[in-house]
DNA sequence: CCGGTACCTTGACCAAGGTCAAGGCCCCCT
DNA sequence: AGGGGGCCTTGACCTTGGTCAAGGTACCGG
């Protein structure tokens, strides 16, 4: 795999190559493919054969799901130095269960299962920080079941942006979107017009407040009591 | 901990201990104990602090979560054999994520984690079964999220029946329904009036029948057909 | 055999969120 | 500056599943 320094150095500090020592890391991304997504490109398509698991290195990937009728859920948006995946390696017959596509131009390390598997068995450290890593997806998609059934639309908007508020310059809480509100929207498993809905009842009742792609949150304390019911 | 035979020999199959050599086996199973709780009883609560994870040997336990009003979904049904709790030991604040309790009179095994994960640190074998363990849940649960979120909930329900359904004596599909229709209807995150509409009308449509507690399946092909659209 | 209790079913009504259609806004492109 | 396209918002209406209340049924203990 040809790889920049940059590029090499990412890689090296993920969970689940740091523990390896240098040979077997040279080995591992000898045989890791560096992939070059444009915007919107397919990675894989649920029931695709799965044969290697991916780390980002630039850009964005959409994990996701369709109905028949084309409805699109997103499960998850990966950023750099994030892996996905992973759980194909231990699956019976090896194939994706979700769909994966890039949101914009993207760099990711494709990484074979065959190989990393072998590594991995002489590899107890790496094994537990895998067990890690995928105890912590386990964790999140429990609560996921858990928002899905027991919480209205409107609960699940106002914690997903209690989750991803960062305090800003002026020590505000704020949720910079980079995605498209149709996008937030899939990863909340409703409409846009029903997220629009809501995002105006929120600001109307002062509890957020909008500002282009950011929603301020000018007192988090009121929001958060707000999500309790 | 005191052990029959039986016992010792459903936990010595399972995938958690099967690769253990039978010193360290003996070492676990002293530092486990065996608990009996009766039906109903609760093991432990969503947020109590997790020291341990469990192996039913025989009854049943629910894993559930509640909404403040109230509302229950179950998780999972854990049966004779399977584990559950596991992911905890790989967590930072190792808090159970859901809550157990019995549905029926039950002995289950509770082992430690410190004592486990010491074990787990010397065995890449059995590090490879408990990564198989959790892909797999993981897989259902992503499926669950998708089906929660692209699908109907009359469409939820003959899922269910299709995955659940067993051949009978007859050569006929049949599922035998244990728990309550409460606790069906639980599992599908839908209401008991709900579920009943549900089976009223795949029943009036000739693609169930109703039969005590049991549900029987006449054309299985008819049946996922309806399923699919 | 009777009565109680818990579970299940049914009906009438309700509410959350989806659908469809129209219009507004923003941003890019020339 | 003008125009176009995609995105977002809004409104009117609809559908799914929930709520509440009233029977019905099955099983259990006496």
């Amino acid at each position: 795999m040809l790889m920049q320094a940059s590029t090499r150095d990412l890689l090296r500090a993920h969970p689940l190559f740091v523990a390896f020592d240098d040979e077997r890391f040279e080995r591992l991304t000898a045989a890791a493919q560096l992939l070059e997504l444009e915007a919107g490109q397919l990675l894989f398509q649920r029931g695709d054969p799965a044969r290697a698991f991916f780390v980002v290195m630039s850009g964005q990937i959409k994990l996701f799901m369709q109905s028949r009728s084309g409805d699109e859920k997103i499960l998850a948006l990966e950023q750099p130095g994030q892996s996905f995946a992973e759980a194909i390696m231990f699956m019976q017959g090896p194939i994706y269960p979700v769909s994966a596509a890039a949101t914009e131009p993207t760099t990711l390390v494709s990484m074979p299962v065959r190989e990393y598997m072998q590594a991995l068995r002489d590899d107890v450290d790496t094994c537990l920080r895998l067990l890690g890593v995928l105890s912590q997806r386990l964790h999140a998609h429990v609560q996921e079941i858990e928002e899905l059934t027991l919480e209205s639309a409107g609960n699940r908007l106002v914690h997903h942006l209690l989750r991803r508020a960062a305090t800003d310059s002026q020590g505000r809480h704020r949720v910079h979107l980079e995605e498209t509100r149709q996008m937030l929207a899939a990863q909340l498993a409703i409409k846009p017009e029903t997220l629009s809905r809501l995002t105006r009842s929120l600001a109307d009742a002062g509890l957020i407040e909008l500002d282009g792609r950011d929603i301020v949150i000018p007192d988090r304390g009121r929001l958060e009591a707000y999500g309790m019911q």
